[in-house]
DNA sequence: TAGGCCATGTAACCGGTTACATGATTAG
DNA sequence: CTAATCATGTAACCGGTTACATGGCCTA
């Protein structure tokens, strides 16, 4: 997942500035299966642009510096779908939580609730956002991506809420902790 | 996830070389939520040496390199628990395939096709990696994490099949596709 | 008045991957 | 005879993050 092909699709469904792209990455319809920063963001728009895959045009703004609108040119769309048409790599799943969950026994109570929390509420909060998302557009393909993401997200809420207690007993009590630290 | 964590934690399970490192995080019971390749195990179990982390002692083969099979030392464990202490960040996903998904009507229905064939069989392995890991430990903490992966695994696939063909015959036909290459 | 939002951009850094080097053994 | 498995290690590379620079506007 290259910084390039996402900036490439989320110009192909509208404009947008560097600004706008980096929000539409981590809090828009496309958040919850990836992410970019602004240090790969700007540099990869002026080489897109430098290749001819994208246009920009500026509008001033008072006090902010200029805003840059991004377009996709034919020749971007053309190159995207060449890039859609290789075979998707594997997906990329990491997780500090299970690896904690998986130590569980090593941890103090304390430490194992407040992961769970954590977990909960990250979880919760995708959610609502996969949720916002899904009613304010009509595109289907997204809303076959965002049903998908509801789907999964709630099959995994619904895990962590009915098993929080069970991972919680399995933390090891203070004295066992307490030992292992010595 | 930094590598020494994940290091620190499969030899907290029990000892194990570099290699066997690699396969646990690539084919075992980690598998499904890390991954690391050998040019940054071997350095760190190097580093993790020197630090007083681990401890390793050699075993020669004939034919193949002496085997250095390494065990986490009490300041390891310590320092290892001391990371689990700290509220896991939260859970990095990217997926290539769900971003073909959502701009599925820019592409060929062969390629949706192969695309969501590949995620089908993908999930699938995954599923049966974690049946065959999860029915041969009794570690309660393991079984827990195995157990919520079967579950998201078990919604995951179940989507990806129930809506298979719906996503495909969201692909543009032949026509809208050869137009845009153009 | 502190902090967040808007807005762009650069440079240093870094964790980790890929590819290479080496080579015996075993299974298909 | 080929490919995979076992087994360790290095070096180059690279994609991407973090932190910094700049600064006005608006809200709590």
């Amino acid at each position: 997942m290259n910084t390039q092909t996402l900036i490439l699709a989320i110009l192909n469904f509208d404009d947008a500035t560097g600004y706008e792209i980096k929000k539409q990455s981590s809090e828009g319809a496309f958040s919850f299966f990836v992410d970019i920063s602004f240090g790969s963001i700007y540099p990869t728009l002026s080489r897109l642009e430098a290749e001819g895959y994208v246009t920009s045009r500026s509008e001033s703004q008072s006090g902010k510096p200029d805003k840059k609108i991004y377009a996709i040119t034919d020749a971007g769309r053309a190159e995207f779908i060449k890039m859609l048409d290789v075979v998707p790599q594997r997906d990329k799943f990491k997780s500090e939580f299970l690896l904690t969950g998986m130590c569980a026994d090593l941890c103090s109570q304390k430490t194992i609730e407040q992961a769970i929390n954590k977990q909960i509420a990250d979880t919760q909060d995708i959610l609502d956002m996969i949720i916002d998302r899904g009613q304010s557009c009509d595109h289907a393909a997204t809303q076959w991506v965002t049903s998908f993401g509801l789907h999964v997200k709630q099959a995994t809420l619904e895990y962590l809420k009915n098993n929080r207690e069970s991972l919680i007993a399995l933390a090891g009590d203070q004295q066992v902790v307490k030992d292992a630290a010595e």
